[in-house]
DNA sequence: GCAATGATTTACT
DNA sequence: GTAAATCATTGCC
């Protein structure tokens, strides 16, 4: 079943990235369908200077996380890796959930074949920035409605325990100072298809 | 206008 | 373990 904007307008981003484990993330393109669970995301909010938006500052490139919530922002980092995120909260919040890990499900040939991969292995979508170019999510999804018909989210009734989900540090962001310490990573115990 | 810098990945030593 | 690849965005001059 095809989440609707409900699940993604909640004032709540801790909630929607530990909901979001379970989910199931499909990218169409013409008759190319690609799709996997989700095992590993991330929150960002305004209130803490890991995101792009702290203290609800605009910029021409984080415009998306201030819509509401239901959108897909997706940019550019390093100069060559799109990273995908989901916008949540009311519009003027600016408050997203990093997808860093998927474990694949359907289009499996699709995905090896755009990261140019002979044989299925965890690196297939182990990141963010690998399972963007896995599901061919790129710069012309930025701004996307996820209750639309090409890239979208379901839930097909996954639900993990609490024992299986584990907090920890966010990633990369060491710049952030204390706020790098904030326990906002969710993941999937004993997933091999997590980011390292 | 220009230089600095990442929410990363990959290959190499 | 370390470094290079590579560029849009940003902030400062």
């Amino acid at each position: 079943m095809k989440l609707d904007k409900d699940f993604y307008l909640r004032n709540n981003v801790l909630a929607v990235a530990k909901e979001l484990l379970g989910k199931v993330i499909i990218c169409k393109e013409g008759r190319k369908i690609a799709s996997g669970m989700v095992v590993e995301t991330e929150a960002y909010s305004f209130k803490e200077r890991g995101c792009h938006a702290y203290q609800n500052k605009r910029t021409a490139r984080n415009a998306t996380m201030f819509n509401e919530g239901g959108h897909a922002y997706v940019y550019l980092c390093y100069g060559m890796h799109h990273l995908f995120n989901i916008v949540t909260n009311r519009e003027g919040y600016a408050e997203a959930v990093l997808i860093r890990a998927i474990e694949p499900l359907e289009g499996i040939e699709w995905m090896m074949a755009r990261r140019g991969m002979e044989r299925l292995k965890p690196t297939l979508t182990s990141g963010p920035g690998k399972l963007t170019q896995a599901i061919g999510i790129n710069k012309k999804h930025n701004g996307l409605d996820l209750t639309g018909k090409q890239l979208w989210l379901e839930d097909r009734g996954i639900l993990h325990k609490k024992s299986q989900i584990e907090t920890s540090a966010r990633i990369g962001i060491d710049y952030a100072g204390a706020d790098a310490l904030l326990p906002w990573r969710f993941t999937v115990k004993d997933s091999i298809w997590l980011s390292k």
